[in-house]
DNA sequence: ATTCTATTTCGTTGTATGGCGAAATGACGT
DNA sequence: ACGTCATTTCGCCATACAACGAAATAGAAT
């Protein structure tokens, strides 16, 4: 790996949000509207989010008619993607934001994604 | 660790000049104006620098009189530290900006750093 | 004590980036 | 075709940060 894509993939670790959305995907994949209800900002903000991550390769997104899921990359991913992400996540396990955010993203899971969306179109 | 130490690391690691020193000291520790040597940035640039690195956990630092030694943290440094420095290390061994330092490096190794202080006082 | 000397701190400047709202895009349903 | 809906792109603002030079600090040497 060559110092421009590593560079991609250290900036992209270097917000708070960013590491945040990575261990959110940690048991499933996400749609872009679950995310960004589970952080609550502008859907624009989240975009640029997603945009970052998946350029530097630690998220996969996957389109499906107008819904765009999330999700960590498969074991064919660079080995330096696949570290940074094992790195992520062992050392944020008993983390207090962390833990915060699971809570509200299983009762986020619950929820139908389709009312999730249009409450954020209203705001 | 909890949310902030990691961000300091993933801040300290989202740039290319920190990330750079960080593998200069991969086989030594260096003084201070060793370091500000081999990437001709300014004696002030570069100390902000070390304090985003040493802040992070990410290097050590000793002082000798008037020099500053700067080198990597021992095994007893906390994992995530430990992690990222393996992970930097991995990841960039065949880099052309890595081995360009490199080589610069073993020729200021050679040099008395005497002399590459008086030439920063200078400049 | 005073003068060098290595490094840090301070103040400034330009650029990068996170945040938002509004407009554009792309995909579905009618 | 048209309107609706999820997401992205664009334009803007505020803040963060890398870079510099100048001043301040800390240590050695005279």
């Amino acid at each position: 790996m060559n110092m421009r894509e590593f560079m991609n993939i250290t900036k992209a670790l270097g917000d708070a949000t960013r590491i945040r959305v990575l261990l959110a995907l940690r048991q499933q994949e996400l749609c872009a509207c679950q995310i960004t209800e589970l952080f609550g900002l502008a859907q624009s903000t989240m975009s640029k989010h997603f945009y970052l991550l998946r350029q530097a390769g630690l998220i996969d997104s996957r389109k499906e008619g107008r819904w765009v899921y999330y999700a960590l990359p498969g074991k064919e991913a660079p080995p330096a993607v696949l570290e940074a992400l094992k790195w992520v996540r062992r050392s944020l396990t008993d983390d207090p934001t962390i833990a915060r955010d699971a809570k509200i993203l299983r009762k986020i899971l619950k929820l139908d994604p389709v009312e999730i969306c249009k409450n954020q179109c209203r705001s």
